[in-house]
DNA sequence: GTGCTTTCGTTAGAAGTTATAACCAAGCTG
DNA sequence: CAGCTTGGTTATAACTTCTAACGAAAGCAC
């Protein structure tokens, strides 16, 4: 978020005003989601009139191309001191839980349903790879020691997405299983499909964080 | 897809054409999602200019009530015969899977993030716990046995989205679980997250489903 | 300080969108 | 046949993104 760093006074001006155009951005994402994110709307919000922002923007693509990046690093950066504690797969989870629920349109903006125009650039990727990283570290230290399934003889082969992680096929498995179960939970819930059930989403978690770990 | 049920000339008349309206409406929403759905469009690619929609739906909120009502009966019309043959865990989730990838973007319509102005009606829940109910009976039979978590405990008091099924609070979990898991797969898939990654998401969607069987 | 240049913000306008209103031409019905 | 209902049309309003052209202000060189 803080990206200015010293240069000439137009250029800071230049950054601050695209810090506070994306914030006025994060804040009508939280409240109406990211396709309905409107340019004029967060032009009117800050006292400039429309086509001022494409002073700081190319265009709507270009801006949800910089809040999915900020978002990522968000995750990447709530996630970074835990797994550099040596936190685990459980302590990790919540983590990640625990950032969704903190902005649940921030979470969907990245995980959810693409939105229609835009493509994610290369840059995301290394970010994107960090946290799978993170994720594979914590997977690493509780084998699960079943059987190799046929997933894992698969996996042993296609590993280019870990990576230079050292991990064993189990391990890969393991990440992927971490990262796929908890966000089927995550996202129905935050996308409102265990709304009238009545039920607490967050015993579920933690159920699925316990099975896991093999309790 | 078929409701015209003998009436009067007219009223054929416009259920046929609300259902060629539908038709265009799943076509655009397979190129470029629900989001980008356009009444103009659909009315251009129709031979009808404009407001002439608006004769058959109220708007646009409208129209994507009827889709995502037609995307819910569609499922459960895919999965119905295999519940009523007494299909289990596994051969109905495969048949989620097959659904899905049959029309990605129908599943997300439903299962993905939900699109800014629209709300569920109530006809959509019924469905919906029609297609629970058949996830329940698929559960019903293969008890996993394992302690009675707290998640379970919780479960046994709020049992009202599971409507009148008498399953045990463990084939509860064992639903949600079922559910969750594979749409953490599935949405993932589909969403295109699994793209750079290169290994196959069939084999970890069959891999989630084994072990949910215990193998 | 004076003048040049870059940048910023503005208004105007083009091409879209959803949606409403008014009108006209059909068709079914009494 | 008369009349009402219904379908489709255009015109309009209020939006949206985005481009173009203009004025003003700020920074920089001298």
């Amino acid at each position: 978020m803080a990206e200015t760093d010293a240069k000439s006074p137009r250029e800071r001006y230049r950054a601050q005003v695209r810090a506070e155009i994306k914030e006025c951005a994060w804040e009508q994402i939280a409240t109406a989601g990211a396709s309905a994110l409107s340019l004029n709307a967060i032009a009117k919000r800050m006292g400039m009139s429309g086509p001022a922002l494409y002073r700081y923007y190319a265009g709507r693509d270009e801006l949800i191309t910089e809040l999915v990046g900020d978002a990522y690093r968000s995750l990447a950066d709530a996630l970074r001191p835990l797994s550099e504690a040596g936190a685990g797969l459980e302590a990790l989870a919540h983590a990640v839980r625990g950032w969704a629920l903190a902005d649940p349109q921030r979470y969907l903006l990245i995980y959810g349903t693409p939105v229609p125009g835009y493509h994610a650039p290369d840059d995301i990727t290394v970010i994107s790879s960090q946290i799978m990283g993170m994720l594979l570290d914590a997977c690493a230290e509780s084998v699960p020691d079943g059987p190799a399934a046929p997933l894992e003889e698969h996996l042993a082969g296609h590993r280019g997405w870990a990576g230079a992680h050292p991990a064993p096929p189990a391990v890969l498995h393991r990440a992927l299983v971490l990262w796929t179960r908890l966000h089927g939970v995550l996202s129905l819930e935050l996308a409102g499909h265990f709304a009238g059930m009545g039920f607490d989403p967050g015993l579920l978690f933690t159920a699925e964080v316990d099975h896991l770990l093999g309790r």
